[in-house]
RNA sequence: GGCCCUAUCGUCUAGCGGUCUAGGACGUGGCCCUUUCAAGGCCAAAACACGGGUUCGAGUCCCGUUAGGGUCACCA
């Protein structure tokens, strides 16, 4: 009786899942190698939650000599976006999350690399129709012609009195449908969906451990869920099964919304006689939204969408860092104890990630950020700044391009030695951070703003200021100069240094800083810059004494 | 509403019955250093949701309350 019905169901598929087993073999892989896998749906749009349990799971793959594979679920036609592929694809490259499997490549010559192909679910419908077959002859799953209206019906009854929603028990119309019933619903033309037949009722219970949640406790299913939709698409849950146990993925992470439809994917591996894979869900990265925390929503917030910070020109290294951070916070240690190991080199632990949802922290990323840009040596921030600049800041791009050998040393102040200078967040901060090096941005920021003089600095003294320096000689040495600056300082009354005008506040018009600071500003229109002499000297002579000069006349006719 | 998960400084977290007068990081404030801004050093404020148990002993185990979150489609 149900082998007539996979028949009719199915007459032209004569494969079977042993088919497809060794088809597909077991991988030979290390002992104890995780197969991880990221599979999202094309939908054109990478959410930062998809990047994190990417690096987690490429991680844990790598660390164990297992594999990372990129498969795409497109089983949802009418969501589906052109160029959704490529996107993802791009995206992962950026971020350093290349596949070693699967959909690899944008290139279409190299696009899908792998012996477990296809690896784009709409490929693979004769699979998932000879696994479909093999429920439907051992009588585990079966079709159902309702229509929409019916099933709203069916879920108005249910609500109104009360009861659970869904297709289970005797509201299963189909159920236990006679085969020339599903005949002549055939004949007729309908397309059926294909349902899983689930125990009802039941009060069996489903235990395992979860990867990061522990162990878990939860009831079995009791929906008859549709696996295969009228258009003969698989749904996610028959798709994920079918696929990561032929792709051989031993460790399945996601997210954890996935949690309460565990059951039935465990059902269906108990359907197949086969043993499930380890899971691991991952809570989703939240944000505050008022007084509540949600998950980072594609539609409201732009950081939920990785290519923000691409485009805000964050280096990848620092999103990943930042995400390895909350993946486990003893990161933190290792990168201290490890400075100038590739963050590729941290050992993940699933166990050690949190169960609860953490908020993302645009500060804490910032401070990630800096700290990476500040490592990078000057050539690198010009070739990545640039690279970031030509596509998104292109007049930027321009003015950094105009002389190379300058903007170089531009970047080099104070990246050398020790403690280099942690003042760029991102690329796109660049023209905050150094602009002012630049004239035609020096030039707009005075237009803009004027020079932002400390006020306790009277402009008869700014002007004898910015004489001085312009008469001293750049070849002389830092220490000259700041001795011959202080010496100024004092003869027009400000303190030599910090210390003696703290002592003695009154007798001082201020201290040596505040001289400083009027030269500064002079100089770049800043009040917070990196070292004075090295401005300077990057500038150049000639640069320099002009806008010092340019400032003076400024103050002298005021 | 049913089911499930979660609950430690503002944030990310460490903590797996005594070593917790609860540790670290980011952020915040102060001091030191300093030509400025950073950095760095030092210091400070800052948390075990609440109520019951169990135990000689609970942040840690159990129950309840409350509060968050997730999920209940022919979407993933």
């Amino acid at each position: 009786m149900t082998q007539a019905l996979a028949d009719l169901l199915y007459p032209h598929i004569d494969t079977t899942p042993e088919d497809w087993y060794r088809r597909y073999p077991p991988r030979s892989l290390p002992e104890g190698a995780w197969v991880t896998r990221f599979a999202p749906s094309p939908t054109g749009f990478v959410h930062i939650g998809g990047i994190f349990t990417s690096l987690v799971a490429r991680q844990l793959a790598h660390q164990t000599g297992g594999v990372f594979i990129l498969r795409i679920e497109d089983t949802d036609k009418k969501r589906e976006k052109d160029g959704s592929v490529e996107e993802i694809v791009r995206n992962l490259n950026n971020f350093g999350l290349t596949p070693d499997e699967g959909i690899v490549q944008v290139d279409p010559e190299e696009r899908e690399v792998g012996d477990y192909a296809p690896y784009t679910q709409s490929e693979r419908i004769e699979i998932y129709e000879s696994f479909a077959k093999f429920l439907v002859a051992r009588g585990l799953a079966y079709p159902a012609f309702d229509t929409e209206e019916e099933l709203e019906r069916l879920r108005k009854i249910q609500e109104a009195q009360r009861l659970k929603p869904g297709y289970y028990g005797s509201f299963a119309k189909w159920r236990d449908a006679a085969l020339d019933a599903v005949k002549a619903e055939l004949d007729k033309g309908s397309r059926p969906v294909l349902r899983i037949r689930a125990p009802f009722p039941t009060e069996e219970r489903l235990r395992f451990t979860d990867g990061i949640k522990g162990d878990l406790d939860l009831p079995v299913n009791d929906q008859d869920t549709v696996l295969i939709k009228s258009n003969r698409i698989p749904t996610y849950h028959f798709a994920v099964v079918v696929d990561d146990t032929l792709m051989r993925v031993n460790l399945v992470i996601r997210g954890d919304e996935w949690l309460p439809s565990a059951p039935l994917h465990f059902q269906l591996y108990q359907y197949f006689g086969l043993t499930p894979p380890r899971f691991a869900h991952v809570a989703p990265i939240a944000k505050m939204d008022g007084d509540s925390k949600r998950k980072l929503s594609k539609r409201k917030d732009p950081e939920a969408n990785v290519t923000y910070f691409h485009e805000q020109g964050y280096p990848k290294e620092a999103v990943a860092e930042y995400l390895l951070n909350l993946a486990n916070s003893a990161f933190y240690e290792w990168r201290k104890a490890n400075p100038t190991a590739p963050h590729t080199a941290y050992q993940v632990r699933l166990d050690n990630m949190g169960v609860s949802s953490p908020l993302f922290d645009l500060v804490k990323l910032n401070d990630v950020s800096k700290d990476i840009i500040a490592s990078y040596s000057a050539e690198r921030v010009y070739e990545e700044g640039m690279a970031w600049a030509r596509v998104h800041n292109p007049r930027l791009a321009a003015i950094l391009e105009r002389d190379k050998a300058y903007t170089l040393r531009v970047f080099n102040v104070e990246r050398t030695g020790d403690a280099p200078r942690k003042d760029i967040v991102n690329w796109s901060d660049i023209e905050r951070a150094c602009g002012f090096f630049f004239d035609d941005l020096f030039a707009e920021s005075i237009a803009a703003n004027g020079y932002p003089m400390p006020e306790k600095v009277p402009t008869e003294d700014i002007g004898r200021i910015l004489e001085a320096v312009i008469a001293f000689d750049l070849a002389r040495s830092k220490e000259d100069w700041l001795a011959t600056m202080r010496d100024l300082a004092e003869s027009l009354g400000y303190a030599r240094d910090v210390k003696t005008y703290k002592k003695n506040p009154e007798s001082f018009k201020g201290h040596f800083g505040d001289v400083m600071m009027v030269v500064r500003v002079a100089l770049t229109g800043k009040t917070n810059t990196p070292d004075l002499y090295e401005i300077l000297q990057t500038l150049g002579a000639e640069r320099a004494a002009e806008r010092l000069r340019a400032a003076a006349a400024q103050f002298a006719s005021a």
